[in-house]
DNA sequence: CGCTGGCACTCTCGGGCTTCGACTGCTTAA
DNA sequence: TTAAGCAGTCGAAGCCCGAGAGTGCCAGCG
């Protein structure tokens, strides 16, 4: 579609401006190392290019800017992700090196990490609680009414909820209560524990028993509330490569809104490392903005998902090879 | 110190350039309703307050903006919050009447109402957990070297720390463990656990649950990292009373580092509800911003901290108001 | 003695103008 | 097909000027 010399260029332009954020005309280019043609020949090209849209012109007579179809070419044409330098990677290494333990801690580690290898903001998705299975159940009540249901899952999470009852329930039954739960659901995975059929359980318990039993298991198999472990870091660094407060406030209120974060990740995780690049990512307010997501690999099974939002202009390179490598090594 | 003529000229200035984000001058104030002098009356008295250091002038013949000084006096001469306009308290009535349960989410739940009604970032720190008592604890072996404690407070809260081993362990050692350290701290605060002596324990337990058992103990009452649980929502709202870029990105660096928001709120936490203007946070970054802060207290005891950020040119009167009821109802 | 009206002065802001420079597109020649 | 030259275009920057807003000061009035 591109001929080597036109695409050479293309290149050329697209780095320049993600260097400079300023238009880039004919003569930059042809004084770049990679292109030995004039600038008048340079400029004949980018007229060809701006007319099967890969370039515009904010005003005649200034240079050219990249348009989304730019970046999606230059990105394409990018290949794999590449190496990290030298200082990034040993970043990453040692950040690998010293974590362990508490999921968490190591996620919200991990967002930081990313954003500081990329400068933009990092966003990492934990995994999924459905999939784990269930380790042990604990009943506690917090008061007469109140009951908190702590779950320990096989991935080492902890989940929370409390159950509220509609009569007083004293520790005796709730220990009963708790007995009986772990014998039923312990082992499970969390989503098989919403298909367990509460009517099948009378037998052989007292009323109370069975009441909070039922309680139980409908706060934790009913409506599964997405709550999704994301991480947000570097929004700092990020802010700083756009030049509108109007801008950043839209962007930020999109980052608030976790779950639209997630939605937006989840649509590009089954491609694997991806980009989205301006309204690719499916929303208006992003058209200033890139994402480079990937999935990460825990055990097999893709557990979650880390990603970098930027400015359109943003280093596609460092930004795969961050997103790559760190994806990787969260295994 | 100030007479009432020029107390009251300050406070028309203040309010005005809280308005407008104008330099205002002496003819403004004296068209505004509660002063009846002369615009040159105004003049004389706009020029003793610079000389005290209440007003300031951007550039000779401009009008005057408030300085530190003179917001302070403005927010002090406030006497305490006023009342929540009709709509915002309206906000607030049905915002705790449909809220229950779950800590964590109505901290987060917080921390949007507050934004919302006060369109600044509103910062909520989660009660400590130090002085809740642990109503049970729970050990559960991930795998053979790696032990999950988790623990549930009276607050609610649920904790879990992971645990170490040097030598693999069987679910049998790990569940004696867990019922020699049950009767060991459940009751205790977690401050209490520290105290322990763990080499007071020797008697009677074989070698393998002791380890475990002197392990855990180390963890749980070991230098306990200040895991406040800190929520921030709103942040894109404040960022659009700013005009730099460059300032909302050191803004949002300091708001990453929960640790130092943490640090800000505390330091003022004692003085009940009060308001810190500008370099007063002390913060050099944020000498364009002003907190307002107030303590909530839970069964007597003060648990946490709710506070908002905005401009230094904030509505206070605004954001004293809801600072305040928020604080009261979260009880 | 304090307030007020008046007056001269000072700055900023915005529009209009010009210049400059960096482009482009087109044409022509090799 | 490429290169070179040239005219044309448009924004950015600098400048001037007038308008407007505001100040400081002074003299007079109650």
């Amino acid at each position: 579609m591109l001929d080597e010399r036109k695409a050479t260029i293309l290149r050329a332009v697209v780095t320049e401006y993600i260097e400079t954020a300023q238009p880039v005309g004919s003569g930059h280019v042809a004084s770049s190392a990679e292109v030995n043609v004039s600038s008048a020949t340079v400029r004949n090209d980018m007229a060809a290019l701006e007319a099967e849209g890969y370039l515009a012109q904010p005003h005649t007579s200034a240079g050219r800017i990249p348009t989304e179809k730019g970046y999606r070419f230059f990105v394409d044409q990018l290949g794999g992700p590449g190496k990290l330098g030298v200082n990034e990677s040993q970043q990453v290494r040692t950040f690998f090196s010293r974590t362990h333990g508490e999921m968490e801690q190591m996620l919200s580690d991990t967002s930081r990490l990313l954003s500081s290898l990329t400068h933009y903001a990092a966003v990492v998705v934990g995994p999924q609680h459905e999939v784990a299975t269930i380790k042990s159940v604990q009943l506690v009540g917090l008061s007469p009414r109140l009951v908190l249901a702590g779950l320990v899952l096989s991935s080492g999470a902890i989940e929370k909820h409390s159950i509220e009852l509609s009569a007083d329930a004293d520790d005796l039954i709730v220990n009963a209560a708790a007995v009986r739960l772990s014998t039923l659901i312990v082992g499970q995975t969390l989503a098989s524990v919403s298909s367990i059929d509460s009517h099948s359980l009378d037998l052989g318990e007292s009323a109370d028993v069975s009441t909070i039993l039922r309680a139980a298991l409908a706060v934790l198999g009913g409506e599964h509330r997405h709550d999704d472990q994301v991480f947000i870091g570097g929004t700092s660094d990020m802010v700083a490569s756009f030049d509108a407060v109007r801008t950043v406030s839209e962007i930020l209120r999109i980052l608030e809104q976790q779950l639209v974060v997630v939605s937006l990740l989840e649509d590009v995780l089954d491609r694997g490392l991806s980009v989205a690049i301006g309204r690719e990512t499916g929303n208006e307010a992003l058209a200033d903005c890139s994402i480079v997501v990937a999935p990460y690999v825990v055990d097999g099974e893709t557990a979650g998902s880390i990603g970098v939002l930027g400015p359109t202009r943003m280093h596609y390179d460092q930004a795969l090879s961050a997103v790559a490598v760190v994806a990787n090594r969260l295994g």
